[in-house]
RNA sequence: GGGCUCGUAGCUUAGCAUGGUUAGAGCGCUCGGCUGAUAACCGAGAGGUCCGGAGUUCAAAUCUCCGCGGGCCCA
């Protein structure tokens, strides 16, 4: 009985990851992979929870299976790894896919469908696409327990964030602003910095110079301050011109059509101007300051201070525009923050779905961006429009409606994250980025002009504020738990009470000042601080504490680099305003997955990949070998299918086939690893030296995978497999393994290969799980019992420094650089490998020689020459064909042929015909033939004097002259010609 | 406009941190060879302004600066 299965000479991979699934379930392999480690060191890792609304694409898979690879590893190496699963389920892009459904879109349509209805669609249009997530997360071998997963809109997941947030008011963190926020005016709510980061795009927009008439009593031609602005609609709400106090200004007459105008602008910006100009005066900005103009449009109220003046300002640039800037608080933050500072008035012609109001007649209702055109028009009409063009400019869209954002004055929440800057900055000091650029480049950037964080949105889908104001006195109340909730509550709270809108709307609290009631404030918060909240709230704390005492900080979190001011930042943000503390230690960023042109991959484009496609196709390993071989994985991948196919021939084939040898043998032979013990250093030097590299890899692969440099250590896989050991090793080893007896030298060939084969499949593990496993099953479960029952609950292989011979591997190195030049010598004389020669002469100093000695029956056999010989000093080079190998090292190769070596190659022909017509005929690798042939005398004689040689080689009982009388499937026969020679070989098949 | 990042053969890329052989592979192409594990492999050939320019240096794909182009992030 073989100990070993047999298997196919192709692997189906399709079928064996299906099989591998199935026992991993059956086995339960995942959960004893983490169980066993119980009590060793962690290493905590915390998902980014996705959205399971929408599918899953490369991107995602990218990230799961860097996750899977990193997890899986620091497992085997010893460590005890939970991996507990997360969905983010709140926010926006939740109500969207809801409001689509219903297929409204405003606030007030959601409000008269009803808040409690509306919420209870968002709750079941979160886990929608749950099943493809999970299959994919299934199919692809990403471990991780979707049994028992974290989910922002738990009861018990909005505690703790609850908890968070009075942890932050308390701290006297958190405060109501009125601010110029980046507003959607499709959702109706303000937008926080990063999710404004998140939609920028380049966008045509009109660019006009407007003039602004100053009132200039003395003066009876007109004066004007030309000003330039790419949002005519924000106009209505102008209330101030800036300019800078100490750039210079001028006036000067310019032609405009037929009549001529005055106009005042910086000096340094009078290339805006058409045609010909003269300057009348030149004086400063500071000159300009508090002279009054005349409104463009008096439509809007103005209420507040004196308006319509020109100011100075700092902030006031020269690098476009006219050095004049339009100023409207409604509208821009700065603006706001002068006019404040200044005293001047405010004016909001505009309401909360970005439309003009009543204030403004001619344009009430109309959404501000369509009313550009209309504003231009007015301009025109009234005079005032020096002249129009187009700007390309990139403009901030709501990420997930796409509508353009407006920066509008609104009432909201902050967490005053700016006061917490440097607390930020030395926690970043705490954490390796991966790569390190980010550290103190796009992320350090970010943090040192951290801005106050956006909290709150005046949506429904979402964890609500927990924060309660009296009606009549004013005074907050910040709520951190459902128990404080019922303590502090007039009407009577169940334990069980959901703690969404609108239900925690209808809770009142009794204000303990004056005895009236406190309102809760209707806006919900941002899911970014949601997902930002996970180290804690995942485990509920801190009502219960042990779990994240244990968990925190976290080891490792990996996600894509667009979470840099996403999900890497609010985890940072959060944590820092509770604990003072990083919230992780190593961040890896991956790249972007782009499609076969470069072009990110969007739905909106069209050019998503379908991960289902490469599963049925392709499998797992194949996939997840490509991802990890396409390059650092900090960078941009161009994602292409057929290098997936690339991969799976090259390297999961070499690999399989490499095992496929040994199985095969080993089957023939039925050798057992089981019992035999033969010391490295007693094998040959081909075995060591494959022993070697395979430690000098297990020290390689340990090295990058510490550093993440995954690229690395695939790449040093990689040319293992395929030029070490399959190109190499087992080329070089195969006629040990055909000796028929019982031989020591095969059982170090075959134990040696065994070896190498399983601490391979241990290396390989975290990689392509599934092969590395079928591997496993058959080549170590298949021997023994008593073995672990999964590859990926072994020890990752640590590597034997004393196994490691740097000599060896660079002996073995010169020799296959000889054996290329050889290899050179013989095609530049035109004569093929199968033709022996008579030596090899390698010219080199003492140390090559020393080397290569050693090794040089594989020199002789790969070059295929009866003789090899190491001189110092040149030889004579006559009839001998001369390859420079490296300096110093010449190699001679006798390229003089006489009729026994011209015989020996015919011979040598002879056998590879026969071997082919085997192979054609698929025999089995031990099945017997008998040869009989007809041909020349030159043939005839040489393979009468070779014929005990012949029939070794190619498992003949007998070779005879002659034709054959066996027929049909008895039989195969070709005729061959070999050079000039004519010879008919027929094989009978005994 | 600013920050970060990338740019190497038709395509995918290694090398760049720490400057030092003739810039190395794979896919594809041409020719030849090897092969009883291999859809693999080996040799030769064609294919490179290492994005361009300047600088530092005995020496630059590598370091610096300035451009150009792509990406991401921000204004």
């Amino acid at each position: 009985m073989p100990y070993f299965r047999s298997e196919p000479q192709k692997a189906d991979f399709l079928k064996l990851e299906e099989g591998i699934l199935a026992r991993w379930a059956r086995e339960k392999t995942f959960e004893r992979s983490v169980d066993r480690r119980e009590g060793r060191d962690k290493f905590v890792f915390v998902e980014g929870p996705p959205t399971a609304n929408g599918l899953p694409h490369p991107g995602h898979i990218l990230t799961r299976v860097v996750k899977d690879l990193v997890l899986r590893y620091k497992t085997m190496r010893g460590f005890y790894v939970r991996r507990k699963a997360g969905w983010d389920t709140h926010g926006l892009p939740v109500e969207i896919e809801v409001e689509k459904e219903l297929g409204i879109s405003t606030k007030r349509e959601i409000e008269i469908y009803g808040i409690e209805k509306f919420n209870r669609k968002c709750k079941e249009s979160v886990f929608r696409y749950e099943k493809e997530w999970v299959n994919a997360t299934k199919r692809v071998g990403f471990w991780i327990d979707m049994d028992d997963p974290y989910i922002t809109f738990d009861n018990k997941y909005i505690e703790s964030v609850w908890w968070s947030l009075k942890e932050i008011w308390k701290k006297g963190l958190l405060y109501k602003g009125h601010k110029v926020v980046p507003f959607c005016p499709r959702c109706e709510t303000t937008l926080s910095s990063h999710e404004v980061a998140q939609g920028y795009q380049d966008v045509e927009d009109p660019s006009v110079y407007v003039k602004f008439k100053l009132k200039h009593e003395k003066d009876p031609e007109p004066l004007y301050l030309l000003a330039w602005t790419t949002t005519p609609w924000t106009l209505l709400g102008n209330i101030a011109l800036a300019v800078h106090p100490l750039h210079r200004y001028v006036k000067v007459r310019v032609k405009e059509g037929a009549e001529e105008a005055v106009l005042i602008l910086a000096e340094a910006r009078l290339d805006v101007l058409e045609g010909e100009y003269e300057i009348l005066e030149q004086f400063t900005g500071k000159d300009l300051e508090d002279l009054e103009y005349e409104r463009l449009f008096d439509y809007a109220k103005v209420e507040g201070g004196k308006s319509h003046k020109v100011i100075t300002a700092d902030f006031v640039t020269l690098e476009e525009g006219t050095g004049v800037v339009h100023i409207a608080p409604a509208f821009g933050e700065v603006d706001y923050e002068v006019c404040r500072e200044k005293k001047l008035g405010f004016s909001q012609p505009v309401n909360s779905e970005g439309r003009f109001t009543n204030e403004v007649p001619p344009l009430e209702g109309m959404f501000v961006k369509d009313a550009d055109k209309l504003i231009i028009e007015m301009l025109k009409e009234q005079g005032s429009l020096y002249k129009e063009g187009r700007y390309l400019h990139s403009y901030p869209f709501c990420w997930r409606c796409n509508s353009p954002l407006l920066y509008y004055a609104r009432e909201s929440w902050f967490i005053a994250m700016s006061a917490l800057r440097d607390n930020l900055l030395a926690n970043n000091e705490k954490i390796n980025w991966y790569p390190k650029h980010l550290k103190y480049g796009r992320f350090g950037n970010f943090l040192e002009n951290i801005e106050d964080w956006a909290l709150s949105r005046e949506r429904f889908w979402g964890t609500p504020l927990n924060i309660w104001i009296c009606t009549s006195c004013g005074k907050q109340y910040c709520v951190a738990s459902i128990e404080e909730l019922r303590e502090k509550a007039k009407n009577s709270v169940s334990l069980g009470i959901d703690l969404h809108r609108p239900y925690i709307d209808d809770v009142v609290l009794k204000c303990e000042e004056c005895g009236s009631d406190a309102r809760r404030v209707k806006d919900v918060i941002d899911c970014w601080y949601d997902s930002g909240s996970a180290p804690f709230a995942q485990w509920h704390y801190p009502f219960e504490d042990e779990e994240f005492n244990q968990n925190f900080p976290a080891d490792f979190i990996t996600e894509a680099i667009d979470q840099t001011r996403g999900w890497f930042y609010s985890l940072l943000g959060v944590s820092t305003a509770i604990f003072d503390a990083p919230p992780y230690l190593n961040v890896l960023s991956l790249g972007h997955i782009l499609d076969e042109k470069g072009v990110k991959m969007s739905k909106s484009k069209g050019n998503v990949v379908d991960i289902n496609d490469i599963f049925n196709t392709d499998g797992a390993d194949a996939l997840r070998w490509y991802l990890f071989t396409a390059g650092p994985l900090t960078e941009d991948i161009r994602f292409s299918v057929s290098a997936i196919r690339e991969k799976q021939n090259k390297f999961l084939n070499t690999l399989w086939n490499s095992y496929f040898f040994f199985v095969t043998y080993a089957t023939i032979d039925n050798f057992s690893p089981k019992g035999k013990n033969i010391p490295v250093e007693k094998r040959s030097a081909i075995d060591r030296w494959i022993v070697s590299r395979l430690n000098t890899l297990t020290k390689d692969v340990i090295d990058a995978l510490e550093r993440f440099e995954i690229h690395v250590a695939v790449r040093k896989l990689e040319e293992f497999v395929i030029a070490d050991l399959s190109n190499w090793y087992i080329r070089r080893s195969r006629r040990r393994f055909w000796i028929v007896e019982e031989n020591f030298d095969k059982d170090c060939a075959y134990l040696t290969l065994y070896e190498v084969l399983v601490a391979l499949c241990k290396l390989l593990a975290p990689f392509v799980p599934f092969i590395t496993e079928h591997i496993y099953q058959n080549m170590v479960r298949g021997v023994s019992e008593d073995e672990l029952e999964s590859v990926h609950l072994c020890d990752y292989p640590t590597p034997d420094e004393s196994l490691i011979e740097i000599e060896l591997e660079d002996s073995m190195e010169l020799v296959s650089r000889l054996v290329e030049a050889g290899r050179r010598a013989r095609s530049d004389a035109g004569i093929k490998v199968r033709q022996p020669l008579r030596e090899v002469v390698v010219v080199c100093g003492e140390g090559e020689k020393e080397k290569a000695a050693s090794l040089a029956g594989i020199l002789q056999d790969e070059l295929n020459v009866h003789g090899v010989k190491f001189e110092e000093g040149v030889a004579a080079a006559e009839n001998y064909n001369q390859v420079e190998v490296d300096e110093g090292t010449t190699l001679f190769l006798d390229i003089s042929l006489d009729n026994t070596l011209i015989e020996e190659g015919l011979v040598r022909d002879i056998v590879r015909r026969i071997q082919g017509m085997r192979k054609d005929r698929d025999l089995e690798y031990t099945a017997k033939i008998r040869i009989m042939y007809e041909g020349d005398e030159a043939v005839k004689e040489a393979i009468k004097k070779f014929q005990d040689y012949i029939c070794a080689e190619t498992l003949a009982v007998g070779i005879e002259e002659g034709s054959s009388s066996a027929k049909g499937e008895q039989i195969y026969e070709k005729n061959w010609k070999i050079g000039k020679k004519d010879i008919h070989l027929a094989i009978e098949f005994v």
